[in-house]
DNA sequence: CGGTTCATTGATTCGCGTCAATGCAGGTGG
DNA sequence: CCACCTGCATTGACGCGAATCAATGAACCG
């Protein structure tokens, strides 16, 4: 992965990396972003808005509350995004990695904040230009309608985790989850990379740090998985995983 | 509201209402809908799918993992949506009132199960119908994914609740979200009914009635809402409940 | 090499769930 | 009209699962 120690804060006002038409053409995850819907000279529509830039790891892209003047797309790397209470308590909504899209649920204000958990690189859209082109390009908008469908079905997926499920179950939900994702992009499953820490696991999850961690002790000790290190995971017994999962 | 005493089960196979231009031209909530995103002669051809039905409360629209082939506009009444365990734990991902949209998140089948809570009107479309029409009338698209943006931002709201707020907190959020509700439509939003079941709210906010009943007595107690009825609320500390929703 | 961050584990606490009982409102049938 | 039933809301007593508080050790780093 690139280097990144001349990046400075914010994000957002880092200069332009290169000229507008290279990126989109050599992109090696394309068609699994929201520009799969895009064809031949279309792709140079939406290489004039674009802006690629590496973004170092532990950065902020952008604040809950601050204007919403972009939308991302997540080429490589890992994000977090977020809400705070006031008392700094921390929901995470998503981790999102390589070829997910940020930004679908925009008012006028971002509703979340986004922060680099790995060093990244990420496509940035002016909003405003991007949605100037859904007239040009109907596929791009319907595109991202089902992109919305596909998130708020994990939504609602995640509401039912977070009030009804217990820790184990829902640790082992997680790990599921991250195992479909794999696999429906044609990678073996059953060695996942856990680029966040056990705080940010636990504040998805609606658990603390120190029940996330003796939830996969357990897992651990049952033999459903093992841990090389703690940033990866190897199910071992992925049947037994969903029953645990499901409550059964 | 209307009666609905013969209407048989399955509500999808109930007959054709009326013909069909009659209802849209003179519906009454169309001007808050996704119908709102059409003019004139357009009108006409959503009334040419569209098929309004009257639903007696607690009928099943569908159920999680039916095939999804209709979507659906309430027009009057009340429904929830939810997801349930093999065990029969349910979590209710949302209650729906008049104007609101059924369906944007679809796959092949639905992700939740639909039941009405009161006595209800809706108005019913081919899904396949309906996407046929974006071509036609891409305001339809647009607005459809405004929608789906909407509904994307209140979800992350609930994840927040449901990860991270206390009972108290559950409740009084609840309660502000019902009042913002009735504002944005322009009503006065501290006088609320709940057609809804302390079980249903428990089921919505990750709680059991007990401690739904428990809060409602000591937000009462507290001073901060009456209850009439335990179907309606009026809230007597607007600022007093904010405070303790956001935990401060 | 001291300092920081992170993961893990143990001891204890506590908020909410579970279990149980009561009362009320509405519906039904005799 | 009344006896009975059912569903719902409320309240109390008690228990448990996860949070809190605390300590330790490993990895990393300037």
């Amino acid at each position: 992965m690139a280097r990144f120690d001349i990046l400075p804060q914010p994000v957002a006002h880092v200069a332009e990396q290169q000229p507008a038409l290279m990126p989109c053409a050599a992109c090696d995850v394309r068609e699994l972003t929201i520009c799969d819907a895009l064809r031949g000279r279309e792709i140079d529509r939406m290489a004039q808005i674009v802006t690629r830039i590496p973004v170092p790891a532990g950065r902020t892209l952008f604040q809950e509350g601050d204007e919403a003047d972009h939308v991302y797309n997540i080429i490589d790397g890992s994000l977090r995004l977020f809400k705070l209470m006031p008392d700094g308590r921390r929901q995470i909504t998503g981790f999102l990695f390589a070829t997910d899209f940020v930004g679908i649920a925009l008012k006028k204000r971002y509703a979340y904040s986004a922060e680099t958990i790995t060093d990244s690189v990420i496509c940035r859209f002016p909003r405003e230009k991007l949605e100037a082109l859904f007239a040009e390009l109907p596929a791009l908008e319907t595109r991202l309608l089902e992109t919305a469908g596909n998130e708020l079905i994990a939504a609602q997926d995640q509401m039912l985790l977070l009030g009804r499920k217990t820790a184990v179950e829902r640790v082992a939900s997680f790990l599921l989850h991250l195992t479909r994702r794999l696999e429906a992009r044609g990678l073996k499953g059953n060695k996942i990379a856990l680029p966040m820490t056990r705080t940010d696991m636990g504040d998805y999850l609606g658990l603390t740090v120190e029940t996330v961690s003796r939830t996969f002790t357990k897992l651990r000790r049952d033999g459903l998985i093992t841990t090389p290190t703690p940033h990866e995971v190897e199910i071992c017994d992925l049947d037994g995983l969903r029953e645990v999962a499901e409550g059964s």
